[in-house]
This record gives structure tokens, C-alpha cells and sequence, in this order.
DNA sequence: GTGGTCTAGACCACA
DNA sequence: GTGGTCTAGACCACG
């Protein structure tokens, strides 16, 4: 399901974060379904089980999911109160890629139109 | 006029780099304006020579400033080449993060929002 | 492998980017062969880490090798983004050349056999 | 004439004896034609004198000008020594590039094409 | 072990 | 004075 690329130029841990991370913004995985072990995970990527275990905290530290100890690791629903950090983070890059976007000429109208196109999608999707 | 912060997760010369393309997108530092020699700016900002130059150097090659041997740094006029990679870039991140902002219950109107403010703020610069 | 001529006008870092490209490009390298680490070559060389840090890391922005932290540094495939800018840069130098080449005299048939025979080389080799 | 560009790259004197190189290869400058003075050139151009002395001086070594000394300088003709050994060098930089071209797969025939239209090109001139 | 970043200080080329 | 390159040696992040 998830698609390692060491020519990415990010790292392992990274890829495994996002590839999840897509994962669960998709609705492939739903809230409170079991995640693979790290040893599985690890196994199946053929990757070293640290990675897993690497990508997995930071996974829970952004709030997508939560662990419980000697179970394993669970999908998190999206009102867990780390979320709301994450989002103000994603915010402020928002702001600062749209304000170089804008200096570098993309017009208003073009950029409107990707997040409502990626609104729509979503829309779609559910 | 930059601040660099140690706890910041990005590197020095990141932290340089974004600082100095701010003065630029906000016009404080005007095309063809002359920064702050690689010596001066490492001494005010109590770092080392060879950081600055490689925030110089990268600033370069996504065509913010242009350099002149023997003479200094100048602020680059934005019509270079290399900025429509650039752009691509940019929009990739942009699509990335806002169907995250998406998924983490970011109201379409809100995003909206932003993305109108960040025009509306250049407008009034101009 | 490589040879290093401190009289040669090129800087270090250019010769052994330089000296490996010649290598990638006669497939002596194959794609996705690892290549020394920083470490070894600028022992075996006797020259500085940063300097051979540097020469991977401008190959890495030509598209000739991908690095993978951690693990080293590998061979490309040809097939990247990055190398159509790079060949509109060359085709702009070979114009430059042969014109000065054609000022000097160089017959147009000696031109062509130039060419000509690089391109036989080239397809013995595959 | 010439036209200087800072955001150029190229350092300055390189600027000067590009510009040079082309009205002599081009024919506007003829052979024994005289040069404008250093001083004069390093005026109209608002550079240092020392910048324009050093391209003059590269020039003539390259063979395509002469100096007398408190006269001025001249355009060369073809057959002047020197340019054996420039002719050499460019070919061995035409022979480097073109392994790369290849390599990153222009095809045979544009590459002829390329040095096809420099002869008619210059065929057409004269 | 690997690559990546940073510091300290030197030297060269350019204008 | 400027930018550009290199060395020596340190430290961190990654797997």
C-alpha cells in the first residue's frame, strides 16, 4: 500500500509518515482500525523496524493516531487535541508559500481554483 | 532584521534563506539593491562566513538574488527562469497541505479566506 | 579512478564532479550502483569531506546521482526532470564552441567527424 | 557594442572578451583593425581599466588580437599561432560535451543539425 | 556506518 | 573591499 522511493531525496521515516498520513486522509483507514505492527510494517517495506517505530510517534505526535501499550497502534478520530497544533502549523505554511506564490506572479484566480478543486474532491470522495 | 532561532527545526542557512526571501517578497529590499556582504551579515548575525554564503548561494539558484564577483549580492528582478520551477514547487506544497488542512476539518470559506487576505495585503502594497 | 591536477584551472570539486560524470556516462557506474562514501573518497583522493560533499551535491542537482541519508550515495537513472534543463544548457555551449571552432577554420567535415564518431563509440559500448 | 550584464554570471572581463570575440568572429571587427584604447573602451563600458586591460590581454594570448606596444590594439588574423592551441582545447570541450549530449539522448541527427546550421550560417555571411 | 550542517580560519580571483 | 573555494575538525540525524 505504501511505496517506498529512496531516489525521493526524503528520508525512510518521512515517506512511511506520509504514505499513512495519506492513508487515513483518504478514508483507506478508518478511525480506530488497527495499523500493522511495526514489525510487520517493517518487514513488509523491508525496512529497519526503528524507521516504523520513528514514523508511527511522530504519527501520534501530530494526533493522526494513538498507541495503546502491548496492543499496537490505532487510527485516532480528527478531534484529538493535538490536531488543532498540527493545523495551526499547516496554516502558517499556508500563508507563507501562498505569499511567495503571489510575489512570483500566480494569480489569485489560479490559486482559488486549486483549493477548490481540492474541496471538491473531498466532497466527491465522501 | 533576520532572527535566527536555534530550537527552529530548520537549519541556519534556511533560516537566512527565508528570512532574506521575506524582505524581498515584501518588497523592503528592492531589485537591485545591494545586501549585506557575506562578512558583514555573518558578523551581525554571529555566524559563520561560509552559512551566509550558502544562503546567498541557494538564493541564487531559485533566482532571488544575483551575484557579482568583487562586488556583492543584488536583489534579482523577478522575471528569471528559474522561478517558474520554482512555482511548481510551490503549488505541489500548496495542494499537499491543504488537502491535509482539509482533512483536519479547515472550512473551505476559511482557507478561502486566507489565500483572499494574502492578495489583498499584496495589492495594498503596490 | 579519478585523477586530481591542482594546475588545471577547474576547482576541485568541478574535476571530481567531473571525473565521476565521465564514469556515469561511459557506464562504468551502472544506475543504482552505490558510489564511494564522502568519507572514502576524500581519503583515497586526500582531500577535504566538504569538497567531495559538495561535487555529489551538485551531481545530485544534475540528476546524476540521488543520495539516501544513511545509507550513501547512488547512480541515477538518466530518466530525470532535472536533465532537460541541463541538455538546453549544453546545446547552448555546443552552438557557442562550434561557431568559435568554425571561425578558427575548423573544416564543417572534421566538425561532423567529430561528432560523428562519438555517437559510433557510444552505441559499440551498448 | 557590447552589453554588459551583471545578473550575467559571468565575471566581467569574461563579459568583455565574449563580447569582443564575437564582433571579430562575426567579421565587424576586421583583421589589423584597430581596437578602442583600453581607456576609451573602459569608459563607454563604466568599468575599471584593469577589468578591460585583462581581457585584451586573455584575448591576445587566445590569438585573436596583437598589441603594439604605444599604438594600440589589433585584430589578428586567423592564422596566427596561438589559435592552433585554442582550437584544441575547444575541441576537446566539444568532444566533452557532446558525449554528454549524448549520453543524456539528443539524438544523432539534431546534433548534426546543430553544427549543419553554424556552417550555413556562416557560409551565408561571408 | 552513512550523509548533512556548522565553525574557524586560510587563500585566491575579481574589480 | 567583494565573492568563491578549500581545509580541518566537530556535531547531529538517519538507518
Amino acid at each position: 500500500m505504501i511505496n517506498l522511493d529512496y531516489k525521493d531525496g526524503r528520508s525512510i521515516h518521512e515517506q512511511i509518515e506520509a504514505g499513512l498520513k495519506e492513508l487515513i486522509i483518504n478514508g483507506i483507514l478508518k478511525t480506530d482500525e488497527q495499523l500493522p505492527s511495526v514489525r510487520e510494517l517493517s518487514v513488509s517495506l523491508t525496512v529497519n523496524p526503528n524507521t516504523v517505530q520513528r514514523a508511527y510517534k511522530e504519527l501520534e505526535q501530530e494526533g493522526f493516531i494513538y498507541s495503546v501499550k502491548g496492543k499496537g497502534n490505532f487510527v485516532a478520530s480528527l478531534s484529538r487535541a493535538n490536531s488543532e497544533r498540527r493545523r495551526d502549523e499547516l496554516v502558517e505554511s499556508l500563508v507563507e508559500i501562498t505569499r511567495e506564490l503571489c510575489f512570483l506572479g500566480l494569480e489569485k484566480t489560479e490559486a482559488m481554483n486549486i483549493i477548490e478543486n481540492i474541496y471538491s474532491e473531498r466532497e466527491e470522495m465522501l
